[in-house]
DNA sequence: ACCGGTACATAGTAACGCTGAATAGTCCCC
DNA sequence: GGGGACTATTCAGCGTTACTATGTACCGGT
């Protein structure tokens, strides 16, 4: 992955991934399946679970451990009302940040 | 600063103080004040010039002494070719992300 | 018994922005 | 002429994040 790319995902992976489990609950190696689908395809496995188990540890999702039919039981997350907070939060601020940059592009002065 | 802002400017602020440069010339001082006019009124003097030096230090940036009749010398900074490249790099992973996470925002499936 | 695919975990590294402080020069007011 | 305000730069130390690389575990097919 290009430096850049993984410097600007700082800060918004996690506010991605809040996003998708805002859809609908899942585990870590579907979420980075996912990603991998839609315009990440570099995203290493590693960088999803460390980040899971933060939020985890944060109190922004709760886990569900079931059962696979295929490997070890799998963990499955689900936002909850906190994860909820934060994620407006995330989309607050991505916002701001969006429209700083959008007038630098247009109007240098 | 709230930490996801502080988080999310990892990458992106780099690429704000290249566009700004890319208008015109400017040294560390007016830089910081500059963004501090413009949305990002808690960015630390210290956190600009390290920013500085670091593209100084990868040539994307000219640098000139010039003396100050307040103060200590300045480092005027311009962008150069190398500069120009790298900030239309920024703009294409800026907007790569934007589309993704924009696509996140609405259809969620 | 082996291998590939599924699923999770962790130690170590590098980059980035922040905090807090130090240093230095100029100007102005008391 | 001494102290404060403003301009201007530099640096050490810190916390957070994503990446790399590796390891563990479980299953099914051959």
């Amino acid at each position: 992955m290009g430096k850049q790319e993984t410097e600007m995902l700082k800060g918004t992976l996690e506010g991605i991934v809040l996003a998708l489990l805002s859809g609908r609950s899942a585990h870590g190696y579907e979420i980075t399946a996912w990603l991998r689908e839609r315009g990440f395809p570099d995203i290493a496995e590693g960088t999803v679970y460390a980040l899971l188990i933060r939020v985890e540890q944060r109190g922004l999702v709760d886990v569900d451990k079931v059962p696979s039919d295929k490997g070890p039981p799998r963990k499955v997350y689900s936002l909850n009302d906190g994860g909820r907070a934060h994620l407006e939060e995330f989309w607050r601020t991505w916002s701001f940040l969006q429209e700083r940059i959008e007038q630098l592009r247009e109007g240098d002065s």
